[in-house]
DNA sequence: GTTTGTGAAGGCATTCACAGCT
DNA sequence: AGCTGTGAATGCCTTCACAAAC
């Protein structure tokens, strides 16, 4: 996808442990250089682009270091190429199906949500235990190809993933019935939660969890408030 | 607010700094010791709240021995004194009003969103800049008091600030505009932002952003699902 | 001259392990 | 005996500063 014949690495064992601090970041790179791609810039220096990332660029450097040697020095970097590299490492060229389980206001909103159909994620399924929502249809996606989803029983929870092929799962459920709904999509193959539940889940070996807690994050923002008063 | 006559040290200079790391696990604490308290428990030992919380029982002890010494050797602590001394450290005694900019699908999930409501978080006013929404009425709060708010115009944005009193801004605006209303939001007044627009926003010094990425954090499990793939 | 890539240094957070109370 | 509180040790992440490459 870029430039001159830069010498393709494609080092098929790249699998030399890259930090978790740093795979935190890689998604704020790769939108930055999105963005710089969709206003044609061809290179950006580690300085400009830490800037819009909000990173020192000392920082971006070591980052970028641990993908590759995908620089020039004395140059920067060509956007295309780096953001393709990113993209490669992070697995976004793969379609990844998710199942999003809890359709109330925040399932919808996530359903709904740009961000994800235009990164390589797509919503394939939606579970709700409220009987008056099972059976309707729920709008998902955004700009452009924006398609309907059946609401399905959260009884049918497991044959759901197993017909759709999600490896994502998404719990947007009250609390309660978190670590029942996570417990099952574990059965049912799904490996990565994203977890909007204000509870902690506990599942076993091997499966991923990040946690979204909307609450705790103005409850963070407040402390700080707190002790900014005079 | 709790049990026998402990002693009570209301150290007033109590600004010896937290670290960010135990600032951001408190929430989780308090929500776990909110749960025991509402299940009528009396005593947790620091393994049990770390099993519920998802720490280790030694960084729990840690972070809790940053806030003051408020257990007991060969007990444990007590739920409700604990619970207390969490939430007057994070200020939830306080009512924090909150303006949300962007009443799109994430905004309004927000606005419903009970979480906030339960713990001292008050949505006090709503802005958009669609004119198809603006002096609409918007449903907020969840669970027991539910109220309408208007809609505010954009161009009304610093003096519903100034009227509300909101001290905690939410952005959740698309990415085109969000670094415009965080600029006025500080203008206004405003020192604490939760942003879920996929930008970095720059901001003074001394004003705070947290940022809530939902794209990003689909993105840095599929990166993981892609390494355990055999 | 400019900018990357990277050892080395420094700082911060977590875990260990046990002394100190109850 | 049991559990907290905490110095010490470990490990991780970030920053520094400069050699290497253009």
């Amino acid at each position: 996808m870029s430039a001159k014949s830069k010498n393709l690495i494609l080092k098929s064992g790249n699998s030399h442990k890259i930090s978790e601090a740093t795979v935190s970041r890689l998604p704020a790179y790769f939108r930055a250089l999105t963005q710089l791609a969709e206003a044609t810039q061809v290179r950006v220096s580690s300085e400009e682009l830490a800037a819009l990332t909000g990173v020192s660029s000392a920082m971006l450097r070591k980052d970028l270091s641990h993908l590759g040697s995908y620089g020039t020095r004395g140059v920067g970097y060509e956007v295309e190429f780096l953001r393709y590299q990113i993209s490669r490492e992070m697995g976004l060229n793969n379609d990844w199906s998710v199942v999003i389980v809890g359709v109330g206001n925040l399932g919808r909103a996530l359903a709904h949500y740009g961000g994800f159909g235009s990164r390589g994620f797509r919503v394939v399924a939606l579970v709700d235990a409220d009987q008056t929502l099972i059976g309707t249809n729920v709008k998902c996606g955004s700009e452009g190809k924006t398609i309907e989803l059946v609401v399905h029983a959260l009884s049918d929870l497991e044959s759901v993933v197993k017909k759709s092929g999600a490896r994502l799962g998404v719990v947007a459920t009250p609390a309660e019935g978190a670590q029942a709904v996570s417990d099952r999509l574990v059965k049912a193959g799904i490996r990565s939660i994203l977890n909007f539940a204000p509870v902690h889940l506990v599942v076993p070996n091997g499966v991923d969890v990040r946690k979204v807690d909307l609450a705790s994050e103005l409850q963070i923002l407040a402390f700080h408030e707190q002790r900014k008063a005079v």
